[in-house]
DNA sequence: CGGTACCTTGACCACTTTCAATTTGCGTGG
DNA sequence: CCACGCAAATTGAAAGTGGTCAAGGTACCG
């Protein structure tokens, strides 16, 4: 390891996931989920599925966030994921949910029947290469995280989520909106939510981020680049 | 959060896989293996497949350990997993290794071609389904990680790590024998190496664990009792 | 327009890292 | 069989980072 100052740390080639998802856009499971789903809408903060549940419907977040987290004993929350539009939600349990999701803003999903998902799996060779790959990315991305956790300073840890959530939350005049608290974003990353604060205005202060409020930012240009490399 | 020293740190219930694996005895994979597979034998310390590589052969592991490992651009190793007896090596993966394997002692293999697998999960649904619950066991195992990193300090990390693994180690005289060095410890529970070494004083002189030389442990007994609540 | 929940900031403390110096353990060759 | 040498583990001291507790500050919602 080098000193934090000089090199840029950097998370990306070896941990980008080697391409083996599939065309989004042409989705087999998206069908189903279109064609036999049943739509539904969550409040923020409400528990969608709780952690050992028997699996009844599989989900596809429609719009907002949801959060996949476990509880320990001690009362500590560890959140492995936030889940937004177009993700899946419970595929790579067979019987029974290994995590609660919770909604973090207001939530929309598709609802698909467990029966009707094994059917078209035991059918549909596509179907289940598809299932695959999902299964396949929600493990890098445990990875990935993991390695954050690992040997990032607080303020890159945070950098890294910035950069990989950025994407994907709606956008005003260039600013992405988080939906969620400092608290979850500690929760996710492995430190208090101080810490997150401070991170925040570290990054800000060095012009790596801006932000518009404490909620809505963006990423500095040479910043992208940097994660991108 | 609690104090340190007032509430043992309790990782399990929640984190333990619900129960969604198969029973190991009558696997169809592993017979598989035994009859389509071929051994191969690696040295200590040798590169078995590294990311990126495309797929030839998924690997059951007959005896030693292997360690599951990606690098970043800075030179920090990130060891996911220690793979031993009776684990699979590339099950969640489509086409390309998502990670490194490495022996870390003398290491017996089964590798099964890429083609015969596929064709055992196109026509045997009881395959599918043992597929299913391995990467779902995989799954559960990064997040247990995932937790460990998050909150425990050095002491329970090691703690945790020391009882995952005393059952899957040669012992003798019941006393475990790490194949693997502190560096790979630290390197799986991020945490660096002087402090693994310290971490096992301060569980040996607390008498929570017994050692014999460096490398072979025992748990103490009221300390399984503690970590299995 | 006020209240409340969330965010920020400060001060202090504990833990982990880093760098460096020994010490230990183990395989090899004399 | 013992001694040597090297790699790995242990230990110490100093410094840095993040956590905790506590006190403001801010933003958003009714």
């Amino acid at each position: 390891m080098q000193t934090t100052t000089q090199i840029p740390y950097k998370t990306s080639s070896h941990l980008a996931p080697v391409s083996q998802t599939q065309d989004r856009r042409s989705s087999r499971l998206d069908e189903v989920f279109r064609l036999q789903g049943h739509s539904l809408s969550v409040p923020a903060q409400r528990t969608i599925v709780s952690h050992g549940q028997a699996i009844e419907n599989r989900y596809q977040v429609i719009a907002g966030f949801v959060r996949c987290c476990t509880f320990t004993e001690d009362g500590y929350r560890q959140i492995f994921r936030f889940a937004g539009p177009g993700d899946m939600l419970g595929y790579v349990d067979l019987e029974r949910w290994h995590y609660t999701a919770e909604a973090v803003d207001k939530v929309a999903l598709r609802a698909l029947p467990n029966q009707i998902l094994e059917i078209g799996l035991a059918e549909d060779a596509a179907l289940r290469r598809e299932m695959r790959a999902i299964c396949a990315e929600e493990l890098a991305c445990r990875e990935r995280q993991l390695t954050w956790l690992s040997y990032l300073p607080s303020e890159e840890r945070l950098m890294a989520f910035l950069s990989e959530i950025e994407g994907r939350l709606p956008a005003q005049q260039g600013f992405a909106k988080l939906p969620m608290s400092r608290q979850d974003i500690g929760d996710h990353l492995g430190m208090s939510l101080e810490t997150v604060s401070r991170a925040f205005g570290t990054l800000k202060r060095g012009g790596r981020i801006a932000m518009n409020g404490c909620s809505r930012f963006r990423i500095a240009a040479g910043e992208r680049a940097a994660q991108a490399a």
